[in-house]
DNA sequence: TCTGGGGTCCTAGGACCC
DNA sequence: TCTGGGGTCCTAGGACCC
């Protein structure tokens, strides 16, 4: 594991969102499709041109919906390995901006180029470059929020899409966010939005006036806390790197026709088969095989198993399975099954993670802050290097006891 | 309109231990 | 015989994100 610290001044988190990024690769990669509305995805809409968004195609809409809504538009099937590629393309110019970068899907991350003034420029030139690079070695329209806090940068990002560049000065913060409707506010989605508006509350301004303790009576403690900081502009989260995924999954939706548990062992078998394979290639190993169920009418169910010891074993991981299947087998033929998942969760962590801090002061107290935060988080794991990296990062390989 | 295939994080209750 | 508080882990559900 690394920690990283850097320090935070002044706007300095860029956060980078490419653009409709699936539809934008198939009209890279098809001069035919430029300039046309282009839905990808058969049975639901995966992603949708900006043509297609013009005319009412969203993301997650049924096919049926979006070819109602928009008759013109192009249907393409998904091709995963161009985004995939496309994506380790984007994230090469990330690595050449800054090593500051914390992916955060297949197509966006945050990067913290504080440190990088004097080598690089402002955080505002810096993101213009960004963009122009992503432009011309990858082919791809990018949008960048440019901000103090995390938060912030994502708002911005969503703010300016698409293809711009949205800065927002750490003196004008405020004035920039309380107008915004709450739905801009990471983690309030549907059932937030009608929550609040319930209560009369559309704006983050309106969100900000509120106490937290009604918030967290309104919502929950976990929630009503963050709504309120965020409201308020804090977010005091680093820009991590390394960090790792939680856990690795693998689903299939079965369609409605009625079908027997032989058939549904044999589907989760080729989904475990997936899930370990991946696991074997990333060299990562789980303790928690979760079954996902959905059905007939869209409800949902879980069923999980905690092994003993971590693995990677097709067998292994099959056998809890199917334990967890012939369990909920009432379940599943009472209520018609639509869809099965798996994943395996508490995934070990046998590699390098970093951190990166923000700290107000010079370099060695940097130091002090990063070992606090990292004994807080990692407990018995102890430092045992440390090594100053450019000026303002620290990196420190850590052992557990 | 009738829904894919990935993920993350939070909450809450119960078991179990000291 | 009747009784505390705190902590961790496991399971299940749910909201949310791309």
């Amino acid at each position: 594991m690394f920690v990283s610290v850097a320090t935070a001044r002044g706007a300095s988190i860029l956060h980078a969102d490419l653009d409709a990024f699936f539809a934008s690769v198939e009209q890279r990669d098809d001069p035919g499709l430029r300039g046309r509305p282009v839905i990808v995805g058969g049975g639901v809409v995966l992603a949708a041109s900006y043509e297609a968004k013009a005319r009412g195609v969203r993301t997650a809409m049924a096919g049926s919906a979006a070819r109602r809504a928009c008759p013109e538009a192009i249907v393409v099937p998904p091709r995963f390995e161009a985004y995939t590629q496309a994506s380790r393309d984007v994230f090469t110019v990330f690595h050449d901006t800054t090593p500051l970068v914390e992916g955060i899907s297949i197509d966006e991350a945050f990067l913290d180029v504080g440190g990088l003034r004097r080598v690089s420029g402002s955080p505002p030139e810096i993101a213009a470059r960004l963009r122009r690079a992503v432009q011309e070695r990858v082919g791809l329209a990018i949008t960048v929020g440019v901000a103090r806090t995390k938060f912030l940068a994502k708002v911005a990002s969503g703010v300016a899409k698409p293809d711009g560049l949205l800065v927002v000065p750490p003196d004008g913060e405020l004035e920039f966010l309380h107008p915004l409707a709450v739905q801009r506010l990471w983690g309030v989605g549907a059932v937030t939005t009608a929550r609040l508006h319930g209560c009369g509350l559309r704006t983050v301004g309106d969100v900000a006036a509120v106490g937290e303790a009604a918030l967290v009576a309104l919502l929950s403690p976990g929630s009503g806390r963050h709504l309120h900081a965020l409201a308020h502009n804090h977010d005091p989260r680093p820009v991590q790197v390394g960090r790792r995924r939680r856990s690795m999954g693998a689903q299939c939706a079965l369609g409605r026709r009625r079908t027997d548990l032989a058939e549904i062992e044999a589907t989760l078998a080729g989904l475990v088969d997936r899930v370990t394979r991946r696991m074997r290639t990333a060299e990562r190993a789980g303790r928690t095989v979760t079954l996902r169920f959905r059905f007939a009418d869209y409800t949902r169910a879980t069923r999980s198993h905690t092994l003993d010891r971590a693995t990677d074993h097709t067998d292994t991981v099959l056998g809890a399975a199917r334990r967890l299947l012939v369990e909920a087998g009432p379940m599943i033929l009472d209520r018609g099954l639509t869809l099965i998942g798996v994943s395996v969760g508490n995934l070990d962590s046998d590699g390098e993670t970093q951190l990166a801090l923000p700290f107000d002061q010079a370099d060695g107290t940097a130091l002090d802050t990063a070992m606090d935060v990292v004994r807080k988080r990692f407990g018995g794991a102890s430092l045992t290097r440390a090594a100053l990296v450019g000026r303002a990062a620290v990196e420190m390989p850590l052992l557990p006891d």
